[in-house]
DNA sequence: CGGGCGAAGATTGTATAAAGTTTCGCCTGT
DNA sequence: ACAGGCGAAACTTTATACAATCTTCGCCCG
C-alpha cells in the first residue's frame, strides 16, 4: 500500500485533537453551559481536555475567528456577548445569504438529501417533546448548516456557519422568555418546498422563518444591554 | 510615564508582531510576488520577519482561516490555489453581498466618506498610468473594502474581506491576457452614484462590475485546470 | 535498466520553560 | 476611614527543545 494519503479532502473538523476541543467549547458556549462573558483559561480548558496550552490556543484564535469568542490582549479569552447591534447585523446577513442557499438546495435535492432533511426533523420534534432546550437550539442550528451542505456552495457554508454560531449565543442571550421552541414547524414547511423543488415557496418561507426568530427576540439599545449583562451575572 | 497600555482599541490589525507576518506574507500573495502552489516554510518565513515559529504558525492559521493558504497536515503551507469552481463561488457570493453593501454605503453617506472615495480613485489612477499592475489589483480590492467599511457592517466586511482576497488570487490565476486594467471607470461610476444616493444605481453598477470581472476570467472545467497550473510553475 | 525498499535529512506538530503584562490584595500615609 | 501606591500572584505571550511524520536520495534486487 504506497500511502493512506487522505485523498485529496481537507477534512475540516475531524479528528484533530485540536477540532475537538473547538467542538466541545463551541457546544458548550451554543449550549448554554457557559455564558457570555466567561473566562477561558486556557489551563482550565487544557486540563479538561488533556492537552497543552498550544493546542487550546490555536483552538481558541479559531473560534474567536468565527466570533463566538473574543481575545483580549494579555487578558484572555471570554465567551462572545453579542451586542444588540451585531444580532441585527447578523440576521440581515443571514436574510440576505440564506433564500439564496435554499434556491441551491432545491437545485441539489436527491432522495438521499430528502432522507437527511427527512431525519433531521424527527430528532429535532424529538428533542421538542423532551422538551431539551439545548438540543432544540442545537438542532434548530443544524437544521440550517444541513441546507447549507446540501447546497454544495462551501463559501455560503462556511459564512452559515460563522452566522449560526452566533446566532445561537444571540437566541440565547435576547430570547423573550415566554417564547415556545420556535420553527420546528417552519423547518418542516422549508423541507416540504424542497422537495416540491418550489424555489419561490423556500425561499420565502426560509425568509419568513428568519424573521419570526428575528421577531421574538428582545434588542434594546446598547446602553440597557449593559444593565442585562449584570442581570446575567449576579444570577 | 505610566505605562504605554494601548488604551481599548483591540487595533484588528495594528502593531501586532503576527499582523505583520500576516499582512506582508497577504501582501506578497495579492501581488503576485508568490505563486499560486508555493510552500511557505515555517522557519523560512520566521527568518525573513526576524519571529520564531510559534508566531508565524499563528499567522498562517489565520491566513487558512481566510482561504488564500492551504495547511496540510504534516506538510506545512502553501499558497492556495483556487480551482474555476471555487472562482465562480466566490464571484457569486460578491455578486449576491456586494449590492446590498452599496445599498448601506449610500445610507452612510458624507463629504468624509466621499473625500475618501475620490481620493482612492485617484490612487487607482494614478497606477493605473505608470502601469503597475501589482498596485492596481490592491488598490482595486481595496475599494470594495473601502466601500464596505463605509457600509459600517461588520460582519459584511469581514465576510468582504475573504472574498476579495480569494478574488484577487484568482485573477491573477485565470485572468485572460489581453485583459486592460479592469474597472476604475466603473468604480468611478459607483462612486458617482453613491454620491447622488441613487442606490438603484449604485447596486446596479455593482453587479455590472462584478459581472464584467468574472466575464473577463478564462474558468475551465477542473480537469484542465491542472495543464495551467504546470505553465505557471514551467514558467 | 527499472522499480521498490530503507535510512538520512528536513519539516511540522507538540510540549515545556522563560519573559512580560495585567490584576488584585494589602499596606501605608493622610 | 479612605485614597493611592506598592508588590506578589496568575495569566498570557513568546521562545526553545523534543518527538513524530514526511520527503528525498541512494542502494539493492528483480
Amino acid at each position: 500500500m504506497v500511502a493512506k494519503t487522505r485523498p485529496k479532502s481537507d477534512a475540516p473538523d475531524a479528528s484533530d485533537r485540536v477540532s475537538r476541543i473547538r467542538e466541545g467549547v463551541t457546544a458548550a458556549i451554543l449550549e448554554h453551559r457557559l455564558l457570555p462573558g466567561t473566562k477561558l483559561g486556557e489551563d482550565e480548558i487544557g486540563e479538561i481536555y488533556g492537552a497543552s496550552r498550544t493546542l487550546v490556543r490555536t483552538a481558541l484564535q479559531q473560534l474567536a475567528h468565527e466570533g463566538i469568542v473574543n481575545i483580549e490582549k494579555n487578558r484572555g479569552a471570554f465567551v462572545a456577548r453579542p451586542t444588540p447591534a451585531d444580532a441585527r447585523e447578523v440576521f440581515e446577513a443571514r436574510r440576505l445569504i440564506e433564500p439564496t442557499i435554499v434556491d441551491h438546495a432545491v437545485d441539489a435535492v436527491s432522495p438521499a438529501w430528502l432522507d437527511r432533511l427527512q431525519q433531521h426533523l424527527a430528532e429535532e420534534r424529538e428533542a421538542e417533546l423532551r422538551g431539551d432546550a439545548r438540543a432544540s437550539v442545537r438542532l434548530s442550528g443544524d437544521f440550517h448548516r444541513l441546507v447549507a451542505e446540501m447546497s454544495g456552495h462551501s463559501i455560503y457554508l462556511g459564512f452559515l456557519k460563522e452566522l449560526i454560531a452566533r446566532s445561537s449565543l444571540i437566541i440565547l442571550l435576547y430570547r423573550r422568555h415566554d417564547t415556545p421552541a420556535c420553527g420546528t414547524d417552519h423547518h418542516a414547511g422549508i423541507v416540504a418546498a424542497i422537495r416540491k423543488r418550489d424555489k419561490q415557496a423556500a425561499r420565502a418561507q426560509m425568509l419568513s422563518h428568519l424573521r419570526e426568530i428575528e421577531d421574538e427576540l428582545f434588542l434594546k439599545d446598547p446602553a440597557a444591554d449593559e444593565l442585562r449583562l449584570a442581570d446575567v451575572l449576579g444570577a
